[in-house]
DNA sequence: GTCGACTGTTAATGAGCGTTAACCATTTCT
DNA sequence: AGAAATGGTTAACGCTCATTAACAGTCGAC
C-alpha cells in the first residue's frame, strides 16, 4: 500500500486528524468512528495504536505543552550571552508565532480541552504551561526591568491570547501571507509588552 | 420563599449558572442535571423554562453577541464629534474590557460553543460578531489612515484575543485589582493597535 | 510452511444523557 | 369554591457513543 503522507506513521497520521477535528468541534463533539474515518479505518480500528479516546488527547496536549517549553528553552541558550534582553524577547515571539501560524488545531486545543484530562496528565501539562509562562515572564522583566511580577504575568497571558488569535484570522487563504500576518503579530506583541513595561 | 438573587428570575439565574458551566466544562461535558443541581431544582424540571439544553446556549451567544454589539453603538453614539477619532477608538476598548472583566464566562462561550448551535441561530450570532468586528476596523483605520483593511481586521482579532485573555490571568482574587487589570489591558491594546498601525 | 505479531473488520455491550410522560403542590384569577 | 396556570417531582425511553469481543488477512522470522 502506498503511503500518502510521507514517512509518517499511522500514529502520528491519527494524532494529526484527531487534533484537526477536535479543535473544529471539541473533544466531545467528535466519535472514535469519525476520527478514524478521517484515516481510512473505522471506529474501533484506533484502538490497535491508542488506548482510548482520552489518550489521544493526552498524548497531544502533552506534545504540544512539551514541544513549546523545550523550543523557548532552545532559543534562550541560543540568544543567551551575546544580544540584548529585547533580542531574547525577540526570540522567544517568533517561536510562538511560528507555532501558532503552522499548528492552528493545537493551539486552539491547548487551552480549551485541559479539563478533559486525567489528573495526572493534566497536573503535567500544567506544570510545563508553567514552567513556559515562567520562561516569559523573565524574560519580559529582563527586558523591562520597571515591570512588576504580577503584572508581567498578566502581560505574557494577555499576549499568549493576542498571538494565539491566529485560529480567529479566517481560513489560511484569506490571511495576506504568512510573513506578512507573522510581522504584523510580531509587531504587535512588541507594542503590548511596550505598553505594559512603561508605567 | 425567598429569592435570594434579588430581582433576578429563574430563567435569568439558571442562564448565569449555565454559562459558568459552559464555560467551565464545555457545552458537552455539562449535563442537565448539573445545571439543575445549581439553581436548585434537579433535571427536567429546566424544561419548564427552556425548550431544551441548546436553547439554553443559543440564548446566551445570542445575548452576548447583542450586547456586546449594542453597547459599542451606544458609545460610538455618544463619542462621536467632539472626541477624535483615538478617543472613540479608547471608548471602545473601554467597553470591551468591562465586559471580559465582569463576564468572564460569557467571554469564554463566545468563541469556544458557537457551532454547537442550530444554523439560523449560529447565522445570527456571527452576524452580529461580523458587525461588531466592523465598527472596531472603522474605528482603528479612522485612528490609523495608513493601516490597509485587511491588516486592520488582522490587528482588531488579536486585540480581541488579548482582551479575551481575562479567564486565562487566574482567578478574582489573584488579579492585583480590578481597577489595574484594566489599565493594564487597556495599555496593551492602545500598544498593541500603535505597532499596528505603524506599518 | 507455519507461528506470531500486527492491523484491520463487524457485532455486541453498557453507560451516560437529553428528552418526554405522568403526576402533584401552590398560587392566582374569576 | 373551583379552574387554570405555574413550576416542580420521579420514572422511563431512546439514542449516541466509547469500549470490548471475536474473528480474519498479511507478512517477516525461524
Amino acid at each position: 500500500m502506498v503511503t500518502r503522507t510521507g514517512a509518517a506513521g499511522r500514529r502520528e497520521q491519527i494524532l494529526r486528524e484527531a487534533a484537526r477535528l477536535f479543535a473544529e468541534r471539541g473533544f466531545h463533539g467528535v466519535g472514535v468512528d469519525e476520527i478514524g474515518a478521517a484515516v481510512g479505518i473505522s471506529g474501533p480500528g484506533l484502538y490497535r495504536h491508542f488506548a482510548g479516546k482520552d489518550a489521544m488527547l493526552a498524548e497531544l496536549l502533552v506534545g504540544i505543552s512539551g514541544q513549546l517549553l523545550t523550543g523557548a528553552k532552545r532559543r534562550l541558550a541560543e540568544a543567551d550571552g551575546a544580544a540584548g534582553p529585547m533580542a531574547v524577547l525577540d526570540s522567544l515571539i517568533e517561536g510562538h508565532i511560528d507555532f501558532a501560524l503552522d499548528d492552528r488545531p493545537l493551539i486552539t486545543l491547548h487551552d480549551r480541552e485541559l479539563d478533559r484530562l486525567r489528573d495526572s496528565d493534566r497536573k503535567l501539562v500544567r506544570q510545563l504551561q508553567r514552567q513556559y509562562v515562567e520562561l516569559w515572564v523573565e524574560a519580559l522583566r529582563a527586558a523591562y526591568p520597571g515591570l512588576a511580577e504580577p503584572a508581567a504575568r498578566s502581560a505574557v497571558h494577555s499576549v499568549f491570547g493576542l498571538l494565539n488569535s491566529t485560529p480567529h484570522l479566517g481560513r489560511p487563504g484569506s490571511l495576506p501571507g504568512r510573513a506578512t500576518t507573522a510581522a504584523l503579530l510580531h509587531r504587535m506583541a512588541r507594542g503590548a509588552f511596550a505598553a505594559a513595561g512603561a508605567d
